[in-house]
DNA sequence: TGGATATCTGCACGCGTGTGCACAAATGGG
DNA sequence: CCCATTTGTGCACACGCGTGCAGATATCCA
C-alpha cells in the first residue's frame, strides 16, 4: 500500500529489486509453466501486490507476437441479435482467456477495412466479421499476417477465411411449409435492401418452395434492416387491395414492425387475418404482444464455435461450418387447419 | 503483393531493408510531426504497401507507456439501452482514435474487479464502468498506475474516478406530477432487485414527490432489471384487488412488461386504466404496441462527454458531471384531466 | 565561392517482457 | 565422500518501435 508512488505502472525490474532477486524470476513467476522455487516465488508474488504489479500484456505479445486479442468487427450493435452475439462472443472469449476489441463500422465496406487494419495495427490473433462484407485483398493481408478471419452469417466465400453461419434453407423451407399448413392463400417475402447474403438466401429458398407447390409470393423490400421498415412494407402491402395472408419476414425485427403497423394500422388479427413467421428469436419475440412463430439463431452454439477456434492446436481452416436454426412455434400462425 | 512471404508480421525492418534507407526514417514516415523528406517518405511508403507493413501498435504503446485502448466494463449486454451506450461509445472513441475494448462481467464485485485488473494488463488509458461497482481498492490501483475511471450511472462517488449520470431527481418529480394532472388516485413504482443507486435514487425521488402531495404509494420490486420482472410485478399488484392507476416504471423494459401483462392478462386499458411512465426511452419504447411516454437518456451526448475527458490537455477529475435526461410524451398517460 | 543555417538521416539506446544458455546450488545414490 | 543428476537462478539477447544526438547534406545569402 505505498500510497506515495510514481505515477506511472510498475515494471518487474522494480518487483525484482524489492523481493532482491532477478527480473527473470519474476518473469518466470507469472509465466506459466516456468520453473521457479516455491521460495521466491512467495517473494516475488508478496513484492508484487505490495507494489500493485500488473503484467504488461502489451511486451508480452511483443514477443510472442500474439497479443490474446480478438477483434469484433461489427455495425448496428443495437440490434437485438447483434447484441447477443456480442455479449455471447465477449464471454466465451474471456472464458479462454482472450479480450474482445470492438470494432464500430458502418456496414460500406472502406470503414470495414479501416477497421480491420485496427486489428493488424494491434496484432489481433483473429478477428470475427460480424456485419459487413470485408474487400477480399484486406483478408489476404490478415491471413498474410498470421491473423485469422471468421466470417459470421456472411457466407461470401472468401477463401481463407472461415464462415460459420446459421442454416436459412432448411429454415425458410419449413416457414413456407408453415404457412401453407396454416392455410394461407396469399404469401409475402418481406425483406431489407441490405441485400446480406443471409437475407436473399432466406428471400430466395422461401419464394423456391412457393414456387415448387404453384403458389406465388410478392416479395417486399423496405429500407434498412429495422422495425421502420417492417412498418413500412405493411404500408406498401396493406395499402392496396389484397394483401397477403401470410407473411415471412427475414428477421424478427422486420416481422415485428410488420405486426404492429398490421394490427394498428389495418385492423387485422393475428393469427386469424394473417399469419406471420419471422427469423432470429430475439427476446422481443416472445413478448406477449407479439408472440411471434419464428426460428431461433443458436447464439451460444456459434459463439462456443468462435471460441473452440481459437483453442491451442486448432489451426486449421475448417473453411465453413453450419448450425440448424430452432423452430420456436408461437402464435402469430393458426395452427394447422385440420 | 508478394504472395509468397513468411506467416507473419512485417517489422519496420524489412521495409527499411527494401526501401534503401534506415529503420528511423520507417518510423519517422509514420509519426506524426516527424521530419522526413518527401523523397524518402514516398520510398517507404511504397515499400510497406508493397510488403503490407502496419504498425506495431503494441510496441508503440510500449514506449509511449499508453495504448489508446479504453476498456468498457459493461453487463446485460443484450439490455437495450446498455447496448445503446456501448454503440455510442464505441463510434465516439474510434472518432478520437482510441480503440474500445469490452470486457463483458457479472455485475458482483469480483468479476468487476477481475476485468479492471484487465485493463491494467493492457495498459489501458482509462477504464468506463457501466454496470457493476468496482471495489474502491481497485480504483486506487487504477489511479495510482496513472488510469482513469470513469463510472456512467453508478454514483457511487468513490474518489478520484469521474463520474456522469443522468439526472434522475427531475425526472423522477416530473413523472409523478405527469401522473398526478392525469388523476391518477393508487400510486405505484414498479423497480428491480438490482438496488442500483441509479434505480434508488428514481424510486426515492418519485414517493418523496407523492408524500410531499399527500399521495401514498406502493413500491415493488421483482426480480432483476427486466421484461419478466415488470410482468411479474403486475400480477402481484393487480392479483389482489385495487390495483395501482398509475405506474413510474424505473426502466422502460419494466415498464414495457408491465404493460403486456396489465393489458394482456387483466385485461387492463393503456391509459384509459392505467397509465405508465417509463425511463431510458429505448427504441421499443416508441413500438406502436407501447407508445410509452418516457424521460430519454442522452445516450450521446453522454458518450460525447465521455470522448472529451479523453482529448489530449483534459486530465484533470471533473468529479461529477449530470445529464438533463428528456420528457418524451406519448400515449401511456392520459392527457391532463382539464 | 565560402560560410552560416536549415533540413534530413543514421546510430544507438531504451521501453517491459520471455527465454536459451551457462552456471550455481541442491539433491540423491553408491 | 564423491560424482551424477535435478532444480533453480542470473545474464544477456531479442521483440518492434520512438527519439535524442551527432553528423551529413542541402539551401541560402553575401
Amino acid at each position: 500500500m505505498n500510497e506515495a508512488r510514481s505515477r506511472s505502472f510498475v515494471s518487474a525490474q522494480m518487483v525484482a529489486e524489492r523481493a532482491g532477486v532477478s527480473r527473470s524470476a519474476v518473469s518466470r513467476t507469472f509465466t506459466d509453466g516456468a520453473s521457479v522455487s516455491e521460495a521466491t516465488r512467495r517473494k516475488v508474488l508478496s513484492a508484487a501486490s505490495e507494489l500493485g504489479y500488473h503484467v504488461n500484456h502489451l511486451a508480452r505479445g511483443l514477443i510472442h507476437d500474439r497479443s490474446n486479442i480478438v477483434c469484433l468487427v461489427v455495425s448496428d450493435l443495437t440490434t437485438a441479435i447483434r447484441a447477443r452475439m456480442v455479449d455471447a462472443l465477449t464471454r466465451r472469449l474471456q472464458a479462454i482467456d482472450k479480450v474482445a476489441m470492438v470494432i464500430n463500422t458502418e456496414s460500406d465496406t472502406e470503414s470495414v477495412s479501416a477497421a480491420l487494419r485496427q486489428t493488424l495495427h494491434y496484432r489481433a490473433e483473429a478477428t470475427v466479421v460480424l456485419s459487413g462484407t470485408p474487400p477480399a485483398s484486406i483478408i489476404e493481408t490478415c491471413m498474410a499476417n498470421g491473423q485469422r478471419v471468421v466470417l459470421i452469417n456472411r457466407d461470401d466465400h472468401l477463401s481463407g477465411s472461415e464462415n460459420i453461419a446459421v442454416d436459412n434453407q432448411v429454415a425458410a423451407r419449413e416457414a413456407f411449409f408453415l404457412l401453407q399448413r396454416a392455410g394461407c392463400r396469399r404469401l409475402a417475402v418481406i425483406s431489407s435492401e441490405a441485400r446480406t447474403a443471409s437475407l436473399l438466401e432466406r428471400e430466395r429458398v422461401f419464394t423456391a418452395a412457393a414456387d415448387a407447390a404453384g403458389m406465388a409470393v410478392s416479395v417486399t423490400r423496405a429500407g434498412p434492416t429495422s422495425y421502420a421498415s417492417g412498418i413500412e412494407a405493411a404500408r406498401r402491402l396493406f395499402g392496396r387491395s389484397s394483401g397477403p395472408d401470410g407473411a415471412f419476414c427475414v428477421t424478427d425485427l422486420l416481422a415485428i414492425g410488420f405486426m404492429d403497423a398490421a394490427r394498428h394500422e389495418f385492423g387485422l388479427r393475428i393469427p386469424e387475418d394473417l399469419c406471420v413467421v419471422g427469423f432470429d428469436d430475439i427476446e422481443q419475440a416472445n413478448w406477449e404482444s407479439y408472440r411471434l412463430t419464428t426460428f431461433a439463431q443458436p447464439v451460444e452454439r456459434m459463439a462456443d464455435h468462435v471460441a473452440s477456434l481459437f483453442e491451442p492446436g486448432n489451426s486449421g481452416v475448417s473453411e465453413r461450418r453450419t448450425f440448424e436454426p430452432t423452430p420456436v412455434w408461437r402464435r402469430s400462425v393458426r395452427p394447422t387447419a385440420s
